[in-house]
DNA sequence: CAGTGGTCTAGACCACGGT
DNA sequence: CCGTGGTCTAGACCACTGA
């Protein structure tokens, strides 16, 4: 607990529990200690360990499950990009889509990747492009940037065994995982390569989605840029 | 507090407190009792009440100043479409777009308004089409659909003296607040009408903002739809 | 059944804002 | 200075979960 004496005490537990879990002293899907448990080796109240709790909860790193317990929450993307596509739902139920890895190499990092990164520019980063499918039908084409530094045993996987989802992979292998993501969202008109690929005329509109994944940490770990047509876009927001 | 006796004691009154704000017995901008004044009235310890307004507040409705009082909020939406459509700003601040109403009339509402605005297909709507402009150059055309009943005097205002910002004038001619709002985005092709308007070629992209905006009550009150040059939009979402 | 989080109470003291 | 919300404590009892 050597965090700032001025910051109410409720915030100096936050951060240390939130600490606890970048360092994976408590794992994704793992329950901490009960509240009274923590409270008491903290040798604060149970109430301002329970909003300490709550925060957490709030931030999205915590979830509480009713008479089971506290457990370390993974974010949950498989519906992320699908909220911003609409595509054929079989029954409602949301479907992964098939992922195919067109391309995987090692390169320089440029200057604008690194800068997303917060690595220096020409550090190695693996680059990956990929393209998803429902039902063979072309949805989005994808290119990742990923550091090297934690990521390398990407490189000597096969990566017809990388499967669908690359946030499991990344927590599988190399024992990284995503807590939270900034998107951005903008329109673009499709060159040449883009529109074959996702089988559209050229100069159609596609929406643009670039994501940035952190860790639990804070660090950045993945810059995503996918792109699909523009007419499967549809997007919902709250105003307040 | 002739609330469901199952729910717990801070969301009753949560409910409660809602319904106050709905009937404008507290008014926006308007400090309502203190914590410890309400806990008393409503012979409850401090420490629910407090829980009760906190959720007002996260939900947007309340509005804590510390050391003033807790103040009925209006929703703030000046800077809304703004996040989505980029613009020139002078120096930072934010800027207004001058408005200008091309078109009022009273319709029927068709059945889509209908539904949107929860009223009967055929009801009268006051319909108004306008275009918003920064520096002389447009920005977007919006077309806004209101039910009658609540509205009917701005159909006796001329066009000319409804300012730049719908919502201060709604509140101020038809004791209307909105408190919050839907928005949908999507993405279309300019037509030949359009296109004239937004000063773009038809067959461009535009992005489609549709807005439906509610009262305290939760009851729709205006449903809007913008659209706007495609080329300028960008949009931030968090994930978790 | 024992243990967990969820609700609720009843205070104390502090920091801030306006008079 | 007083009144406000902000923090913190120290309990009690309930509802849910899994063994």
């Amino acid at each position: 607990m050597q965090f700032d004496e001025r910051l109410p005490l409720y915030q100096r537990l936050r951060d240390d529990l939130a600490t606890k879990i970048a360092e994976r002293i408590w794992k994704p899907d793992e329950a901490l200690p009960s509240e009274l448990n923590l409270a008491a080796q903290y040798r604060v109240a149970p109430g301002t360990m329970r909003r300490a709790i709550e925060t957490l909860v709030v931030e999205g790193m915590l979830e509480r499950r009713q008479g089971r317990g506290t457990y370390v929450r993974r974010a949950d993307f498989t519906g992320s990009l699908f909220r911003f596509f609409r595509h054929v739902e079989a029954g409602g139920e949301p479907v992964i889509p098939k992922s195919e890895i067109l391309l995987r190499k090692e390169q320089p990092a440029g200057k604008d990747v690194a800068a997303k990164l917060a690595i220096a520019a020409g550090d190695s980063v693996i680059y990956l492009k990929r393209r998803r499918l429902i039902e063979g039908a072309a949805l989005l084409v994808e290119e990742i940037w990923l550091p090297k530094r934690p990521f390398a045993r990407l490189l000597k996987i096969p990566v017809e065994d990388y499967g669908d989802l690359l946030y499991p992979l990344y927590e599988r292998e190399c024992h990284c995982s995503i807590a939270r993501a900034e998107e951005f969202l903008s329109v673009d008109l499709a060159q040449t390569a883009l529109a074959r690929q996702l089988n559209i005329k050229v100069g159609e509109p596609v929406v643009v989605v670039e994501r940035l994944a952190f860790g639990f940490d804070g660090r950045p770990l993945e810059w995503r840029r996918s792109r699909g047509r523009a007419k499967q876009f549809h997007y919902k927001v709250e105003i307040r």
